[in-house]
RNA sequence: GCCCCCAUAGUCUAGAGGCCAAGGACGUCAGCCUUUCAAGCUGAAAACAGGGAUUCGAAUUCCCUUGGGGGCACCA
């Protein structure tokens, strides 16, 4: 019976996370839902350092975001706890000694500005750069004379001297290292914290993770974390280095190329659901020509076998229109949900709050085939809110002469005071005519009326927004236009 | 500099020797629809990095070159 799978998302808080981040934690929580497994959330908290205030919440929160629940990890406990590293460091540290009481490990006293040095040394005569081992056979007479010195080591692994490494990996296949390639890298920092290397493989066997799906950029590290579990006698998870998402440079994603944490695409208003979509197709296709899939279905096809290899450019251009296709799925009822929020906070300031939610009501239909983020949404339907428009006199003028212009707003304003019911089909009935008795074509005519209620040359269909702005608000805007116009 | 990975249109991808004079999608362009803007519908342009080798036959296998990426920290 195979073990059953258990795989992890093991984030570090030293930034907000990216796109590439949460795609991995995708790819993890679509391969333990579809395999029974389980998704547990470990966060490696060993460099005090560079730790950023508030990341941790921010990638739990993208993780909520997206639904990407966890069955283990922060929040919700598990019994392979404690989740967070930094409660952990009992558990390095008497590994990292053992390692060194069986000779595998090695206590370096090396300080920080020596290793510099011999880097840049290193890197002047074109050399790999590379710890070269000073410490590795220290006499104990030695070791006594810089203990004394009141230097606090490190705990480096040793590295063998020959021979090679090899694994396999579940999307590239064999790989294979010459040890020679490799130095003797750090376990423990003198602060007492592992590296990575270390409390990830102690973590990852102590919390019986199957597969680690993680990115690309750790496979140099592969051979590191193979020798790691050999010294250690632990049997390695399989593992799956998956594609990296790149910046629009080809490089790595960075904060450089702008907005790409998470978090920043829930604020501009994209949905969850369409980014799930998205980034689960960066690296991953389920057939020649599947586009749009719901969660359901990833779950239910998602397979290492069909991760690609390549790279992955985020193109948003390719997200907008996802976006706008899944916020035109949404029915009426749940795009006024989604939608209120972003106009309450986008809106201008002046326009009273709360904002009514009938008139919203009336409008959103207006704006949801429109939009590509519910961001958007302010932006399209604010001259439905504020009492004075704020447009460009010429507007009115472009298609026509002021003296038509002033004719046939006098006459659109007529016909519409005396209609019956303020409705669309009625609208219609009575300006459609209008047009032609002007002598204009209906174009222009409409076009006119648009800027006049709208302030703009692009906006929803005519009569429904002059139905949803109500007649009296429609003639005070005409009036006002012709005020503009001198007439 | 050394090590590792990768290589189909601008971008995301399908393709696991003949089904490929390479399929889908975004974007682009053109047309249709139309009161504007979107949406929708039609259509078009656009790719197997290069060179060898294997084979009756290669986008698919192997080698080299080139290109791109990643790694080489008391960072993850």
């Amino acid at each position: 019976m195979r073990k059953p799978v258990r795989v992890r998302f093991a984030p570090s808080p030293t930034g907000l996370p990216h796109v590439g981040n949460i795609r991995t934690a995708l790819f993890n929580w679509l391969f333990a839902r579809h395999s029974k497994g389980r998704f547990i959330v470990r966060i490696e908290d060993t460099d005090v350092a560079r730790w950023v205030k508030g990341a941790i919440e921010a990638i739990l929160e993208s993780l909520h975001w997206l639904e990407l629940d966890w069955d283990e990890g922060p929040e919700v406990g598990g019994d392979y706890g404690p989740y967070f590293q930094s409660q952990r460091l009992d558990i390095y540290r008497a590994i990292a000694q053992q390692l060194v009481k069986q000779g595998d490990a090695y206590l370096c006293y090396c300080s920080p500005q020596r290793l510099e040095q011999m880097r840049a040394e290193q890197m002047r005569r074109k050399e790999p750069p590379g710890y070269d081992r000073r410490c590795r056979n220290l006499s104990a007479k030695e070791r006594v004379r810089l203990e004394i010195q009141g230097i606090v080591p490190v705990i480096r692994f040793k590295t063998p001297l020959s021979g090679e490494t090899r694994f396999r990996d579940l999307i590239r296949g064999r790989v294979v290292f010459d040890n020679r390639n490799l130095d003797d890298f750090v376990l423990l920092k003198s602060d007492g914290y592992p590296t990575y290397h270390l409390a990830n493989v102690v973590d990852d066997h102590l919390m019986e993770i199957s597969h680690v799906l993680r990115a690309d950029e750790w496979l140099a590290s592969i051979p590191r974390h193979v020798l790691l579990y050999k010294a250690l006698d632990y049997k390695p998870p399989l593992f799956a280095h998956l594609p990296m998402i790149l910046g629009p440079d080809r490089s790595k994603l960075s904060k450089r190329h702008g907005a790409v944490s998470t978090l920043d695409y829930r604020e501009q208003g994209y949905l969850p659901e369409a980014i799930v979509n998205f980034l689960a197709l960066l690296g991953w296709s389920l057939d020649d020509r599947t586009e749009l899939i719901s969660r359901e279905q990833l779950v239910r096809y998602f397979s290492l076998k069909r991760i690609a290899k390549t790279g992955a450019i985020f193109n948003i251009d390719k997200l907008n229109w996802m976006s706008g296709v899944y916020i035109r799925q949404l029915d009426a009822e749940d795009f006024l949900e989604r939608v209120l929020p972003f106009l309450e906070t986008g809106l201008p300031q002046s326009i009273e709050r709360p904002l009514s939610r009938e008139y919203v009501q009336q409008i959103a239909p207006l704006i949801q085939e429109r939009i590509t983020t519910l961001g958007e949404a302010a932006e399209y339907t604010e001259f439905f809110f504020v009492e004075e428009l704020d447009y460009d006199r010429a507007l009115l003028s472009t298609d026509v002469t002021d003296e038509v212009a002033l004719e046939a707003l006098r006459a659109a304003k007529k016909g519409i005071q005396d209609l019956d019911s303020f409705d669309t089909s009625s609208l219609e009935g009575v300006l459609r005519p209008l047009a032609s008795e002007l002598g204009l074509k209906t174009g222009k005519f409409f076009g006119l009326l648009r800027v006049a209620t709208t302030g703009r040359t692009a906006a929803p269909s005519l009569f429904q927004t002059m139905a949803v702005l109500g007649r009296e608000r429609c003639l005070q805007r005409i009036e006002a236009a012709l005020n503009r116009l001198g007439g």
